[in-house]
DNA sequence: TGAGCGTATCAACACCCTGTTGATCAGGCC
DNA sequence: GGCCTGATCAACAGGGTGTTGATACGCTCA
């Protein structure tokens, strides 16, 4: 591991970490669209122009932010999977605290990121791409329970997976945005990892097979 | 019901049709953000500071289309309760059905919507009142199946109405605004109805408490 | 009938934000 | 000492929002 750049740069370096840092900084006390581009500059110590030369667009500055994110966010995919041993249900759970764990630690920055999403689809494709390597997790979790006899089929491994990450990140989405309709005082984890259990491992008599009428009572 | 402005103007009210219908038409092939106040005024007509006689802003007119949303499906829900009879498996689809047609049945509107809840207070507040809407439907449903046995305790009514009613919302997004990862060429539809089955329905093993750890098979 | 009042309209303005241009400056290097 | 490259910014161009002040239309009431 020896360093790369011969020709440390005095400031620029610097200049381009003290605009991330400004971003993160700003961001904890406003929403990114009142976040100006002269903002950041100010911030940073640095006239609007001059930030254009380390950034092309308030957008690049989030997708940096991110990049972090998704980085950080695959290692602890990697870890969470190999802590955990035989205790299926340990195992689950920490996955899910991985999870939300992700979001939660970076609440600003995953607002910015989806109030900008429309705006940018490289975002769009990055935040996809954080969101597949979960869905991926959970899948593999849900076929392994299936093809061991633990969890009933019925519903395709990869279907379920993604509409459980689907539930879990409108649902942290809501509580880091303070939205309504709201779960309470509850720890939204121990709802959404209930509600994980059921689908994974129960059966479904309500399913799409026309003529299935009466729910049978399962006790 | 008598017509009660007497003094019909000759062309305001129309205008403000044609400003909301503009709108509705311009969002089919555009983003919100890019269609400007300009835009909506050349659309019906007339100018931009014209526009601002009959709405105070973009969000105003956003606020007024959803309005219409909101009684509609106000209404529906209303019909689907009373429409199935004692087909408890049909009325949970006809229910989620008519929750998923609210949302596809206006898709520009709801991309709309959704790009401009971050910047307006008004349109969050909306827009949760509908999804409270459904959220209280679907909990009473859960309710009433809990206490007729025919599913489970162990989630709160209300926390499991709220989780679905989020997961719903995000799997349906994700569908119109096209975003990864997919359900693939399933119908979203069928996807979620199986999930509401089994969380509603089901029992959970993975529950909160510590200790349990062994997940049972179940057949 | 014509003064008066609300409705409706818009040119022009003030403002803010983004992104670009072109000039400038400082330092390493040949 | 001349020169390239990195770094910087004043000034500009362009596009969006929201406001102001003047104007025109039509209805009503004296």
């Amino acid at each position: 591991m020896e360093r790369r750049r011969r020709s440390r740069r005095p400031s620029g370096d610097d200049r381009e970490k003290a605009i991330l840092a400004t971003a993160e900084q700003l961001l904890e006390t406003r929403t990114i669209r009142d976040v100006s581009i002269d903002d950041l500059a100010r911030g940073a110590g640095i006239s609007r122009p001059t930030f254009y030369f380390y950034f092309s667009s308030k957008e690049a500055v989030i997708l940096t932010l991110l990049d972090r994110v998704a980085e950080e966010a695959g290692q602890v995919r990697g870890a969470a999977l190999a802590e955990a041993g035989d205790d299926v249900a340990a195992l689950w759970r920490r996955g899910l605290e991985t999870i939300v764990e992700t979001f939660v630690g970076h609440r600003a920055l995953v607002l910015a990121v989806s109030q900008m999403m429309p705006d940018s689809a490289e975002l769009r494709q990055l935040w996809s791409l954080i969101l597949a390597g979960f869905v991926d997790d959970v899948e593999l979790g849900i076929r392994s329970e299936q093809q061991r006899g633990a969890a009933p089929g019925g519903i395709d491994a990869r279907h379920l997976a993604v509409a459980l990450i689907a539930m879990t990140e409108r649902l942290v989405h809501s509580v880091l945005a303070g939205e309504e309709p709201t779960l309470g005082t509850v720890d939204p984890l121990e709802v959404v990892l209930a509600i994980w259990s059921r689908a994974i491992y129960a059966d479904d008599h309500l399913g799409g097979r026309p003529g299935a009428t009466g729910p049978p009572a399962s006790g």
